[in-house]
DNA sequence: TATGAATGAGTCTTCATTCAT
DNA sequence: CATGAATGAAGACTCATTCAT
């Protein structure tokens, strides 16, 4: 984000669009949140989908980025994933409006304006579950994680992330819920036969 | 569903709905799809909204039913909740445009217009996520799953069909991922240490 | 009026007019008055101007037969009006909703629509004007009167008419108002001069 | 009216309700006639119902002003009434499509969307009829005219304005007629005892 | 005749986008 | 670069009218 205007709308952006979501966003609110006119929009981005690209886009690079400077961490898969999952759901957790904002079924968007977004998005998005996917598949190596799909793995982790948001609206103590969705995910909700001896 | 013609705008608004998405679907879209006038949809419905709600509440009512009848099937909670995983994932499977129609983030919308809606899903969903913890509460007792809050995991249960769409865009095969998907939901993904001896 | 059911929907239409003016009153609301069908509408009158017309028509059909009626009684000019007067000001007091249903401006609507009220209504109009008129020219006969312009006076007449129903939103005492009114009508404002020597 | 596009609206307005009246009127008819694009006119008003009451206050504001400018004048009660008059039938000879634009009745419309109009109208009619009350209560001090009730006196006065307009559908001779409608109004029709002997 | 379900033309209103300043 | 007034295409919804039963 070179510009500190674009930096400011995309701030604003994130903010109306989390909070209302993508089609009853309207161009003034990002505008009004952002403190410019509403044609000051048009000069850093197309239209408005040109937007909710650009954040999934930045969203997701930064994401990426995180993931990748994770990579080489010495820590363990397991305390790798855990990290992130909290990091995730914290983030999550300011999006009141929108559940997921940068979710994986955002990517099958079909709609006309949406398809655009499509090819922007989804390489993005593929790049960011085989990031999580390769920390899935150095676990699987070092015999942290049973031999599973790294990339199905990796997605089921990210939709975990979200039954951390989805608890909230049950009311659910959050530390606690957090706790045991990520261990849920981590040792599934079998009963061991060795366990149940203990 | 009494009548006929309303079933039958209701079926049109879901296939229309499922492909574009709440916003985008225009009405004329429903009415051409039920090979209704426009105006006909308002003799059954008050509005757009009054259909997505009735389509949901219709939804989640026969999920429930099913979910009900299945109570006192002799079955394990396992068998069960692998009946209904399948179930519900070959129901999306037909939903391309649009993922998770049913389900639970959509909870969440707050939007003006939405605000009744939540009034009249929320409950049906609480109520439907009520049944699958329930199952799994009786699975807890019958030793065959861990201590886990029964409502948590029912979240992370319904989450965890959504990985299988999901996965879909990955053009993982359907079959194996829908399998590799349950397993991760049941065992987790760490790696027993017993297991890993054998 | 022959048919009874014509009658029925007249009656009905009347009453909603008169709560709701022409515009916003709608075809169903006339029929559920009614108590038939909106279909059944259709078999009596053309459309909803027609209905219209047909109730001006034959209220004004009414009105002039009443005054022609009148013309041949011995009372006095001024006894005649003032029961014109009466009568009229209690028809119109049942009309909450729409001020002079039956009034003189109405002859001046020039939508679309109503261009073809203006033919079957106007002469009717002019008709019940002139049986006024006719009365006001008797009293002017007979020194009952000035000798002001007899149409003019049955307008200015007409128009009194309407003050008392008005009046009734200042809640002004309606029986006292109405007398006032009348007593304004015949006498005018003006202290003369001789008069004021009482 | 600050706004100068504001005014063109309101103008533009006032032309097409006056023509048309207040439902058949178009909000592309207005924005036609004030040469703006439809949008425009939400730029400056709520909406259709919103621009009808401004206008009204509008012309109510300016006539209020006129009277409270012409309280302090030196003439008669009786010339103040008729150059107010005057005025009135000369603005009201304008609107050629709806009678009485700013009428004593209009405050009566009951429709759903009216009724927020009845609060922003409703006071100004009243201070209008109160100013016009006030100066009949000068002539009756200053024995210009008979002890009627201020109030009545001034709506039956506003009415009798009226009744300009509704002859010119006589093909009356306007000067004329105007001159004979204010004669009976401050004189009334019954012929004096005394006059007669003239 | 009577019905009332169905139609679709007609309107208001919103809002992404443009462009003169 | 920035503005925000202006635009007009698009869409939800209403309701007079029709017509099969």
């Amino acid at each position: 984000m070179k510009n500190n205007k674009e930096t400011k709308i995309l701030q604003a952006a994130e903010k109306v669009f989390f909070s209302k979501g993508f089609f009853p966003a309207r161009m003034e609110d990002i505008a009004d949140e952002a403190g410019v006119a509403k044609g000051t929009l048009y000069l850093y981005f197309k239209d408005k989908t040109s937007i909710y690209v650009h954040l999934m886009s930045y969203r997701l690079e930064v994401a990426v980025n995180v993931l990748e400077s994770m990579q080489h961490a010495k820590t363990s898969a397991t305390e790798k994933l855990e990290k992130i999952f909290d990091g995730w759901a914290h983030y999550y957790s300011q999006a009141k409006g929108m559940t997921s904002f940068i979710s994986i079924e955002n990517i099958n968007l079909t709609t006309e304006i949406m398809k655009e977004m499509e090819n922007q998005i989804k390489p993005k998005m593929f790049k960011f579950i085989d990031n999580i996917a390769r920390i899935i598949k150095t676990g699987i190596v070092n015999h942290e994680f049973k031999k599973v799909n790294p990339q199905v793995a990796s997605i089921f982790f990210l939709n975990t992330v979200r039954v951390v948001q989805v608890s909230h609206l049950y009311k659910i103590n959050v530390k606690d819920g957090q706790e045991m969705i990520k261990e849920m995910f981590f040792n599934g909700i079998k009963l061991n036969k060795k366990e149940s001896k203990r």
